[in-house]
DNA sequence: GTTGGTGCAAAATGTTTGCACGGGG
DNA sequence: CCCCGTGCAAACATTTTGCACCAAC
């Protein structure tokens, strides 16, 4: 399980780093995380390590196929392992909270998209604000993300 | 035309200001603009008004319900009129092409997550990303937007 | 005349870049 | 030993905020 990447690196010329691996480490085990929650948790084991390194490792495992992001909210976005990337986010604007459903909720978007204009939706990508059935429509100014 | 929305500020007990009627005749005028690009088509006429102002304003006719945004890209948010913002966003991370299609295309979607899950759908923020028919999959490091 | 709105400057937030050094292969 | 990757600092891009002044009502 940890080897298995290590050649799919090298193999494009890539170096294995003690940062690299740190950061998909976080990535794994915190799922859904900011780059400044993933230097956090890096941190926690290498203090050296910077942001700016994340973001350059993010974007390149992000190349690799290994990691998606999306956005969540207004502020930063969230990373998480592309194979357990497998489903659609909700946003609920009243409490903010964020949900993960399958992705046979847009099955029938993505089919139509396709066959009509023939554009191929990047699901892992595709995020969904609106509003959760406990949260009433129109709570004015609450804590929502957009 | 001009008037009606006029009463609709001073009702909520907001004031009606040259920069408010600017900002929202830029919106009207442009569509689909950042806040910077209104900005810029504001100061054509008044060349005093600051980018601040633009935002508040923006904030304040977007919970009036006047105007509405969505993510296009990594950058900034763009903003349209409410009334004219019936429909969804596709973007090609091949091209980056920006292409609005008929809310039927999700209708399935939105009716499956309010039938089964209670949530209301903001069909109005929704950006779909993906691959346009134009863009070969994988083309490696494009100009695109995420 | 009040008080909310604006301009300005500065801070806050999120991301990228140039560069010299050090470690991976 | 070569040169990619890193840390660091600074630049950048976008948005927010504090405050004094001005103008809408």
């Amino acid at each position: 399980m940890t080897g298995t990447w290590h050649e799919e690196l090298r193999a494009r010329g890539y170096r294995v780093t003690p940062q690299r691996q740190l950061v998909l480490e976080a990535v794994t085990h915190l799922g859904h995380a900011t780059p400044e929650d993933i230097c956090g948790q890096v941190q926690e084991t290498a203090r050296g390590v910077n942001i700016s390194t994340v973001y350059r490792t993010l974007e390149l495992l992000e190349e690799l196929g290994m990691v998606t992001h999306t956005h969540l909210g207004h502020g930063a976005p969230t990373y998480h392992l592309a194979s357990k990337a497998d489903h659609v986010h909700l946003v609920c604007r009243g409490c903010g909270q964020v949900t993960e459903v399958h992705p046979e909720f847009v099955a029938g978007m993505v089919t139509k998209l396709r066959d009509e204009l023939g554009f191929e939706t990047d699901v892992q990508h595709l995020t969904v604000f609106g509003r959760c059935h406990d949260c009433p429509p129109e709570s004015r100014k609450s804590a929502a993300a957009q």
